[in-house]
DNA sequence: GTTTTTGTTTACCGGCTGGTTAACAATAGT
DNA sequence: ACTATTGTTAACCAGCCGGTAAACAAAAAC
């Protein structure tokens, strides 16, 4: 055990296949082929990470695939590049084309459009994977984050201005003012929210069942609150708000 | 310096003051009594850990305060004791009294309150540092997360859903229904995601300025969209949602 | 059946990291 | 000035972790 010399010092040399079979039984080393066994680390990788965080330990996501650590320097030559093919794996395809498509669609009502398009999103983008990544790498390095809301800004939110001026009965192509931006934040951030305390602070969430977080009910009050409260406060400029009332 | 026998071998000790000002200028080691520096390390690892997460290094914490490592066992037994006094300096004392009496309060407007409550709600509790450390320890750990939610429910939560009620002309004692308290979580979530934005993804916010996050209208706005919300949305029961239309 | 290929492991290394100990030096007491 | 006190550090240790290289073994090729 204590040899620093790297010679052949095999310790079952002198055993015969027999005394093998007898000493190894349950172990069945398997055999995969290449593409398998990179697919079976990449996705144990991702379940890895995004409870443990890019700090957990190689040698800790080798035993939980049921591998050597040494293995994963076979198919990824880094550490780091495991997690990039983790980021690419986990937020690639993660937008669904239809929902643009959704989005644009003319005819139906602008309240359903919302409801339909955020019941899939909160279900299906932010999976407790996505969820968890997202929030560790936003943590501690922005890139990722910086290029999922660059897609959000030029895919989703334009759209969803769109719709609720078209809900409000008023036809504009302008830049939208902060008021416009912030209040559909509230709508957005309120939706994430549900992620956050589901795969974050890992609380129930109402009308959760296996496969839907969040019940159509739920997110259809949520759209019509914002979609409501953008025809009544942003008909009138600002709003005057009466004089700060607190300091009781 | 190759000394491995620990003996008195100052290498000064043949020096006279003179020579030693000389020798070193900049240095300056500050000597601090017990209280300053254990505050001082606090303060230290409450920054540090809220940027670099509780994985986050002792000797670069000690680094960045200007001592050793070492220094810091003399003040803190192990790394877990300085982490668990950094939960505590961050979340206690960090929701105000007088929020119970402003809620509480009779005569202001319902939306007054709210207004008044999350303008500082978003400013005070979810500050950097707090928000950091609240987001690190749920990804790796509910206990601190637990205990923080477990005050909204308690001080938070019911006082809104008065409120709000008291803004619909309703007055009941009765438990919150499912939809009540997510349309609820719709408003809260929306304000904490200003955090997230701001602390975890690194984002400029709107109407933020070096002291103020969101601009007090920009909350109103909020406010007052989950309250006409409630009023009309709460007022008849579940509001049949016409088939699901999407499939488009 | 032997050789070749290649998937997988064992053993190792250098550097880092939480934690310890003894020496050292600035201050206070006398 | 001398001593006692105590804030602070240098040096060290054991274990861990990313990364490497060679040995090994299952399957394929001949």
């Amino acid at each position: 055990m204590v040899n620093s010399v790297s010679i052949q010092t095999n310790p079952e040399s002198g055993l015969t296949a027999k005394d093998k079979v007898q000493k190894r039984e349950a172990p069945v080393r398997r055999r995969l082929g290449t593409a398998e066994r990179e697919r079976q680390i990449l996705e144990g990788a991702i379940r890895f990470f995004s409870e443990h965080g890019f700090s957990g330990q190689l040698r800790d996501l080798a035993k939980s695939i049921g591998v050597t650590h040494a293995l994963l320097y076979h198919y990824f030559p880094t550490k780091q590049a495991l997690i990039d093919r983790v980021y690419e794996e986990v937020f690639e395809g993660r937008w669904r084309s239809e929902w643009d498509a959704l989005l644009d669609d003319p005819v139906l009502a602008v309240e359903d459009k919302l409801t339909a398009f955020y019941g899939e999103y909160v279900n299906i983008t932010l999976s407790q994977e996505f969820t968890r990544i997202l929030v560790f790498s936003g943590l501690n390095d922005h890139t990722i984050t910086d290029r999922f809301f660059a897609m959000l800004r030029a895919r989703l939110f334009p759209r969803l201005i769109r719709e609720t001026r078209r809900f409000r009965g008023v036809v504009s192509r302008a830049k939208p003012s902060e008021r416009e931006l912030e209040l559909l934040m509230g709508m957005h951030g309120g939706f994430f929210y549900i992620s956050m305390r589901r795969w974050v602070y890992g609380q129930d969430v109402y009308g959760d069942s296996v496969h839907k977080v969040c019940g159509e009910p739920l997110v259809r009050d949520r759209v019509l609150a914002y979609l409501q409260a953008s025809r009544q406060l942003l008909a009138t400029p600002v709003k005057s708000a009466r004089k700060h009332p607190a300091k009781a």
